[in-house]
DNA sequence: GACACCAATAACCATTCGGTTATATGAATT
DNA sequence: AATTCATATAACCGAATGGTTATTGGTGTC
């Protein structure tokens, strides 16, 4: 699990890729094609993104005839998220120490 | 604060400086030196990092004397966080539209 | 004032990354 | 069966990245 946070973290650092899931999460399931046709880059690159993305968890294809679709996977984001929570929880943890410490000076 | 969005993705890709920021995050500000103790890596290539994590905000120094003491600010994290409900705001959005769809169906 | 220490910058190097074009594979269409 | 369409992969390229060593600029210390 702590070893797909690297990966999730990698995946999400580049504007392309983030843009590609933002619109799969925003519209659902396309198709590479699809996502071509908004992307700007060509189609290779868009399936290399993809791939990248899906080796993070982040999305999800499934075929269908002779089209792939690719789907946001959400639940992807908790490392993340939970990182993002431990990150502040250390400085609540602070705070919580300095208040304590101000309470004891207090008597 | 959109433009800060991405620097801070970019920031937090890198495994190192990641440790760094989670190592002030628990510990507290850090000297330069501090850092470079426990990071298995040579002083400039840390203060390299610490440049990048200071460029989105993640961190900031305040020079003592001869030191330099860095700090993690957690608030920088805001923009990620942020994006990160955003996304999974648009899957609860989706939901919402399936299940009203399916009430709908009912009657 | 000479000297040691801390951090930042410069110059350089190998690797990774994001893109391209060309090609392969496989499913629909005719 | 031939052709066209959808995607993936291969091979390649320039730019960015993360690291190194050497050096510089200040700040304490003796």
């Amino acid at each position: 699990m702590t070893q797909f946070r690297n990966e999730v973290f990698r995946s999400l650092a580049d504007p392309t890729r983030r843009a590609i899931f933002e619109r799969l999460c925003r519209d659902g399931a396309q198709s590479v094609s699809t996502i071509t046709a908004q992307a700007a880059i060509s189609q290779p690159a868009v399936s290399k993104h993809l791939r990248i993305l899906k080796g993070s968890g982040l999305v999800q294809g499934t075929i269908h005839g002779r089209e792939t679709l690719y789907r946001a996977d959400v639940a992807a984001l908790a490392p993340l998220q939970g990182w993002v929570r431990e990150m502040t929880g250390f400085w609540d943890e602070k705070f919580d120490k300095l208040e304590n410490l101000l309470k004891r000076m207090d008597r």
